[in-house]
DNA sequence: AACCCCCTCAACCGCCCCGCC
DNA sequence: CGGCGGGGCGGTTGAGGGGGT
């Protein structure tokens, strides 16, 4: 049924990755780039045969000597699970925890815009992928809204007031068969209850993303654990926010989803004065699309708008 | 202390879209 | 134009840890 799978499951590793495997995806993807995922798993394990230069320490005597030392047994990993370990959580521009209660209001607000639309979600929150906005939602927001009378899938007013918190440990809890297993939502059922507008689906390139080319600008990033460059920086190919957000901001006029920390602010901004020249304001942005949002539902023609207004986050 | 249940989130899976040939 | 492969997305799973009894 459907494409074959990405690659051969057979003798890959599974489960949580290891210091190791990290170490042997970053440094190859620091110096090639991101892409060729499927392939990547196999041009990784030839960083397993370090090259290790005795010049120094037997002098010139012996010549150039160079030992091409085993390191172990190669990085086993599916190539979707490689990117998906680089994207999630290798980058160095990734923000993780510490969700600021800005970002779970924006995160609240794009969802009712665009629903389960997680990657375009993060895209309007730097450093965040879609993955963790995806889990944040399901355990934190969903709950919140819920406790606050409204409906996570709708965003609307629940009309039955939310459940009462049932109390842990109930121990006569009946046998549902699996344990811990969730109760799976059909489609259909997901559907009818889900009415938030969805736009047409549009690809769009992920917002932090590399090129496979030297088509960014180079940023430079310190070493990293286990460098054994000499200690200096490490050039990647890396683009800046710079770059990003020329392209993005002026998805909705005048309207900027960015916001930031003090960690943001730092990349997204760092010193560069032009760069910080298309800083808004944070409050300013967040305050600027609720009110825009606010505008849309209370004219008559809500749905056209909305249509649009989301539509506009698309590009 | 032991057991049980629940929660969190990293990782996986299947499907879809797009570009290339 | 159709097939194929790469890449991306959203849904789901399950290991591990925490807390209550």
């Amino acid at each position: 049924m459907g494409r074959a799978p990405c690659c051969s499951k057979v003798g890959l590793h599974r489960g949580s990755w290891t210091a190791r495997e990290d170490t042997l995806l970053t440094k190859y993807i620091q110096t090639h780039g991101e892409g060729h995922w499927r392939s990547l798993p196999k041009k990784a394990g030839n960083y397993l045969f370090k090259p290790i230069l005795l010049r120094e320490i037997f002098e010139t005597s012996f010549g150039l000597i160079i030992l091409f030392v085993f390191l172990g047994e190669g990085l086993l990993r599916c190539g979707k699970s490689c990117r998906l370990r680089w994207m999630n959580y290798l980058r160095p521009d990734i923000k993780r925890g510490n969700i600021t209660p800005d970002e779970d209001d924006l995160i609240i607000r794009l969802h009712s815009l665009l629903g389960n639309r997680w990657s375009l979600i993060a895209g309007r929150l730097p450093g965040r992928t879609d993955n963790e906005i995806k889990n944040y939602w399901n355990t934190h927001l969903s709950k919140k809204l819920r406790s606050q009378g409204t409906d996570p899938n709708t965003h609307k007013k629940m009309t039955e007031p939310p459940e009462p918190k049932r109390r842990k440990n109930t121990r006569t809890r009946t046998n549902n068969g699996g344990g811990s297993k969730r109760v799976k939502i059909s489609k259909d059922e997901e559907n009818a209850n889900h009415k938030v507008h969805l736009p047409k689906p549009v690809r769009v390139t992920s917002l932090i993303s590399i090129s496979r080319n030297n088509s960014f600008e180079s940023n430079t990033v310190s070493g990293g654990s286990g460098s054994s460059s000499g200690g200096n920086g490490e050039t990647l190919p890396w683009p800046s926010f710079r770059d990003i957000r020329d392209d993005r901001v002026n998805g909705v006029d005048g309207v900027d989803f960015f916001i930031g920390d003090d960690q943001g602010q730092d990349l997204v901004a760092s010193s560069d004065p032009e760069s910080q020249s298309h800083m808004p304001p944070t409050d300013n942005s967040l305050q600027k699309l609720y009110e825009e949002y606010l505008q849309l539902l209370e004219r008559e023609d809500t749905q056209v708008q909305l249509d649009s207004f989301a539509e506009s986050l698309l590009i």
